[in-house]
DNA sequence: TTGATGGCTTGACAATTATCAAGCGAAACA
DNA sequence: TGTTTCGCTTGATAATTGTCAAGCCATCAA
């Protein structure tokens, strides 16, 4: 492996704190891939062999059931996915695809394991990991059950305007699975935009201006329990 | 603390591999307390003080937004909550209120955290329960968005009817409780029971009878990766 | 017993969201 | 350059879900 790839994953929170011997250990048996747009990583349902990371490009995890199918989270770099899975060895719960050209690092299963319970440092780091995602889906599942599509979008909207910093940017999703991924169809998307342009919002394509945020904030009422991503 | 208490949360995965030194420094500042129904243990947003260990009675975990509320989880008897937060030292991201007359134990966070830091058989106790955790959100995410409401009581009722191993059952918790928990109103689970009857359920009151198993699977189509508290 | 309470149910209606079909328009391709 | 493709949008309609109001019924207390 690249030394460069090797000091991404070093890097990561999950990796910075553990001992030199069990991260070499790791990485003896780790190896990255190149894959094209569309390519499905992994299926839900299958047990975990390899610990993934992405070191660039993005991947879309989500889940099917009696032929829908829905959009649960975007993975960008540089982040490992389906932790859990891996470290209880039971089945993955989601299924994961890349959204464009990208290179993922491919850590043996076994070997995480095994070094989880080994090295206690990892061990904790993986704890951290783990109840920061743990937390992120409980704030997904009060967007979804506290707040109608409309105020999902709206929210969603200032989460991207917060993180870009400037009150106009891009999507940096397809709009079919922004809709998937706020648990609505892409028509309803679509309509949703047209309704918040009395609260603030203009869409041109891709490009969204939010030209009014007191106004938006004051519609989506956003919520640090919900929309902080720290926290 | 009495014995039989400091036994049952030994017993707990999360406490019975940890040395006996850590065991015996968290209980020291642990204390048992007795709640009557109805009373608010946490608040959304408070800062974490005691990791919560329900040692009889049950407690329902509930969130809030704009002066709307949904319940999120129940916790029964023997089963911590909120370990998340206590680990992260981070807000509350859910409410909590003794369901009955309840015991529970308080754990000092601080000390948690501290017994967290220096015992690595804690640190992975605590890494197999969040994972549990991570996994049983993700699984009610799916339901939530693949599922009509009606599908998701069909399959609600399924799994009680699982874990009860009877065809005839009763609903453990009010059904204005359980229509939050399902993410609907009071009045829509009242016509999905009426909704369900030509697929082999019967109710009344909360007597729930499935006097055709089958015709309830063929409708609500169960999938071990959302209806399985295992794997 | 009586009355009050509160959860549950029902009906009527409204809002939200999904579905289906058609058309638009930008990007990709021959 | 023209054609195709595909995502997006729009309109019409239907299904789902929520809201409001009223009534039922079991429980509990006076």
């Amino acid at each position: 492996m690249l030394d460069s790839y090797r000091d991404d994953i070093r890097d990561l929170d999950l990796f910075a704190g553990m001992k030199q011997d069990s991260f070499e250990a790791l990485m003896r048996g780790a190896y990255v891939q190149n894959f094209p747009p569309r390519i499905e990583l992994i299926s839900e349902g299958d047990t975990p062999d390899f610990l993934h990371v992405v070191i660039s490009g993005s991947v879309d995890l989500f889940s099917s059931w009696n032929g829908r199918e829905t959009s649960m989270a975007t993975v960008r770099p540089v982040s490992t996915f389906i932790l859990a899975a891996t470290i209880k060895n039971a089945p993955y719960l989601m299924s994961a695809r890349t959204l464009e050209k990208s290179r993922v690092a491919l850590l043996p299963s076994e070997d995480v394991r095994a070094i989880f319970a080994s090295d206690g440092a990892f061990a904790r780091a993986i704890v951290t990991e783990l109840a920061q995602c743990y937390r992120a889906v409980v704030k997904n599942t009060k967007d979804l059950k506290l707040r109608t599509s409309l105020e999902r979008l709206a929210n969603y909207l200032l989460r991207q305007q917060r993180h870009n910093g400037s009150p106009e940017f891009d999507l940096r999703m397809e709009k079919r699975r922004l809709a998937s991924f706020l648990g609505m169809t892409p028509e309803n998307l679509s309509r949703a935009f047209k309704g918040l342009e009395p609260h603030g919002i203009k869409v041109a394509g891709s490009r969204i201006i939010v030209h009014d945020i007191v106004a938006l904030e004051r519609f989506a009422k956003p919520s640090a329990l919900i929309d902080r991503y720290d926290s």
